[in-house]
DNA sequence: AATGCTATAATTAGTTT
DNA sequence: CAAACTAATTATAGCAT
């Protein structure tokens, strides 16, 4: 009982967890944790909150207070719908684009993240040696340029959207999910 | 070192924070945990996750990947394109892309946070070594700069869906579907 | 009023029962 | 194998700016 008995929690790597059993407890726990913090959020500020989760398998999980019918109709906070086919498709074109914009989106921060942290190590470089030419330069601006770009493809995506909407308002849908909280 | 500078960070009892000021910022800090959480489950275990939070007074907040409609449509257990009819659901033409445009919303919130940081770094970098001139402009702060107009302009753009829709809210039908666990 | 700071509470990775 | 345990990491309540 004197020294250390294990060798505990050791900083993860922000990165997919290879280890399958390592990352089947770190996706248990950690949607536990999701799921607490949640139900915090809703005690303290008496907000509504709705979780939905979907292990790489498929299978889903959910957590939601008061229910995720409830929360989910106020989000959406609608009517009834009607889909007419034609709508349908635009509707999985659309969602393609957006699956690819957050894909890319997701590509842009983890560049940023990584840029962040080698940022950091060469500011303490820096302050340690007062060194110069230690910069190799352009992956700011690449970085930069690669952000712009995104930001322009979300306006343009947002602007179309913005578009059709207006054109078209008219209340539909009702929505609902009954989900069952898991574990 | 002597005693204790502040008084931070009390045990918290889990009931409703009755402090108006408190529970905003609570709700702010908090609410931002959830995602970060979120996000962290989503590159760690490869899930998809879907957030949505309502504030007592009734604004949305979401965080999701790859989106909430994906996430949703994967939670009822069908692909989008052909639509069976009896769940049009989730489908809702306007509405979501109301969710959309929250969702973009909020991601940009944290493209702009990471933006920040980021931008902190690289100036405590100059302000730090005396500024050799190594950085060649303040491209930083007009990326910034830009982000943070659009993010204006879509919080405004978002108020005045929001708007447009609660003039036109009526009941909502219910339906429901099961979810399932076991990961 | 939003953000930074920091001591502390809360979460959790790795291990064990 | 789920659940407990432990210590290291992470989030955050209160305060300050």
């Amino acid at each position: 009982m004197a020294g250390k008995q294990t060798r505990e929690h050791q900083r993860i790597e922000m990165k997919r967890i290879e280890n399958e059993d390592r990352r089947l407890i770190t996706f248990s726990k950690r949607r536990s944790g999701i799921y607490k913090i949640a139900s915090e959020l809703v005690t303290l500020c008496r907000a509504e909150v709705g979780v939905v989760v979907l292990s790489p398998s498929g299978n889903p999980f959910s957590f939601a207070h008061p229910s995720i019918d409830t929360v989910a109709n106020q989000f959406l906070n609608r009517n009834p719908p009607s889909i007419d086919g034609s709508y349908a498709l635009v509707e999985s074109n659309r969602q393609a684009r957006i699956n690819e914009l957050n894909q890319q989106y997701d590509e842009l921060i983890n560049q940023i993240k990584v840029e962040e942290a080698r940022n950091k190590v060469l500011k303490q470089l820096t302050e340690g040696k007062g060194n110069d030419a230690w910069w190799e330069a352009p992956i700011e601006e690449l970085n930069l340029e690669e952000l712009n770009q995104m930001k322009v493809r979300m306006e343009d995506l947002r602007r179309s959207l913005w578009m059709s909407i207006n054109q078209r308002t008219r209340g539909k849908a009702s929505k609902s999910i009954q989900g069952q909280s898991s574990d």
